[in-house]
DNA sequence: CGTACCGTTGACGGTGTTCAACGTAGGTGG
DNA sequence: CCACCTACGTTGAACACCGTCAACGGTACG
């Protein structure tokens, strides 16, 4: 077997961190096969509405999935950080109604639908995975439509920052306190549903109560309790600890 | 074998929409076993951080998922109709972040998630039928962070209105343009995202602009273009269409 | 007949938007 | 090397949407 590409490992600690798999359900996920991009900041990589049969794999960089409107404004519905499977979805529904794009440079793992779904039917187990790993992705929609309807710009910047930190932890890609948010101003307003013009003001107001530092796009969080707080941020709903129940 | 409970006859019809089933995978769904439960208006179904080891099934009336704060204040993150499964999602994630509560007089079916495990195990296309289920609740909560995130209370009322439409349309509880939503206002604000008074105002809005009637509880929507066309709404993301790809 | 829930209204204040402008840093071409 | 351009962050002022608080009327129900 070809060696794997290391964004297939990340996708697969993914997976493991979730869902216990055994050493052959684990090898189907690794010789998946995969056709790597790379892609400049911004570059589209599905647009909305378009066919797939193709599924993307962030393997570096952060990948947005985003909705639009006739008169231009993005709503971001979704993040991406390299182990993330962005488009999981589109293997049993192949029509995307939301677009996604290049938050910043990136490398990306295309890897077909027809691989993904024969790993899912000779692997039970994997089958299940993919279906409790998309209930994350639901999991983390379902507190952003809470918290953009509830909350004002403060403690809702609050809350993105939170879980962040917690999901770049969690894949070792810095700590929950001192991380690197590749994506400008622009793009943070377009996630959390203000403008950017306020989206700046709001980010001031962090700096100066001391909750974080933050220069260029490195994030240090001064007060990771006080954040929290601000936040009411709970990460139970990453679903991070792995659940019991496993197909027999 | 007994006969069915309806309700899952209907929650039967709904997966069949959206995927082809054989018969016996048709049987094994309408031979789960259920416990049907009789529910007042704002009876509490899951608490958040309830652990639960049986799935409900909306047989009759409206059942709300929500998030709650520390103030007392929620946000519904999502409504859900007879033939719905509420909380598909519990099957391989059993601890909930979220809680359910009946917003309206309610029947309900509980299903123990071993069932549903040993269905999606004897039945990979079940399985799969399931993870693609999920995907319809993912994608509702996707638009509605984008409503949530770039669109006034007008539009949003209107946008929820049509989806409200669209989906009792499809299960014959109506048609799009006239149909009972059983739901108080101050319900309806904490899905729209706005307070009690502002839903008020903004219903009143859209009645005196000609697009809507309402009276107790019906909806009839005077002008589904433009109520439509204020919505920016595009029903492709309830993925009401049958989608083709199938496990061999 | 009282109580509780629901819809409705008015006045006021705050959060966030809009529009316009400016500063800076990095990159490119003359 | 400097002029120019573009992307990005930043600021100010006016205004709009929506929240808050308080109150009132109708209807169902015990």
């Amino acid at each position: 077997m070809m060696s794997a590409h290391p964004g297939l490992s990340q996708f697969l600690e993914r997976i493991v961190r979730r869902s216990e798999l055994k050493q052959a359900e684990k090898s189907a996920v690794l010789s998946l096969s995969s056709r790597p991009l790379q892609l400049r900041q911004n570059a589209g990589i599905i647009r909305p509405g378009d066919k797939t049969d193709e599924a993307t794999l962030v393997a570096k960089g952060l990948v947005g999935r985003f909705d639009s409107r006739r008169n231009g404004d993005r709503q971001l519905t979704a993040v991406y950080i390299p182990g993330d499977m962005c488009d999981l979805h589109s293997v049993p529904v192949p029509q995307a109604g939301w677009g996604l794009v290049a938050l910043s440079p990136c490398t990306i793992l295309k890897i077909p639908h027809a691989e993904i779904r024969k790993a899912a039917l000779d692997f039970p187990a994997l089958s299940y995975a993919f279906w409790r790993d998309t209930i994350v992705d639901g999991s983390i929609l379902s507190k952003w439509v809470s918290n953009l309807g509830r909350r004002e710009a403060k403690p809702r910047l609050a809350h993105f920052l939170c879980e962040m930190g917690m999901r770049f932890e969690t894949v070792d890609l810095g700590s929950r306190t001192d991380f690197t948010l590749d994506m400008s101003q622009a793009q943070l307003a377009e996630v959390i549903g203000v403008t950017a013009v306020h989206l700046n003001r709001t980010l001031q107001e962090l700096r100066s109560e001391g909750l974080i530092t933050s220069q260029q796009r490195r994030i240090e969080v001064s007060d990771w309790e006080a954040l929290c707080r601000l936040a009411e941020f709970d990460p139970t709903y990453l679903l991070l600890a792995r659940q019991v129940p496993r197909l027999p």
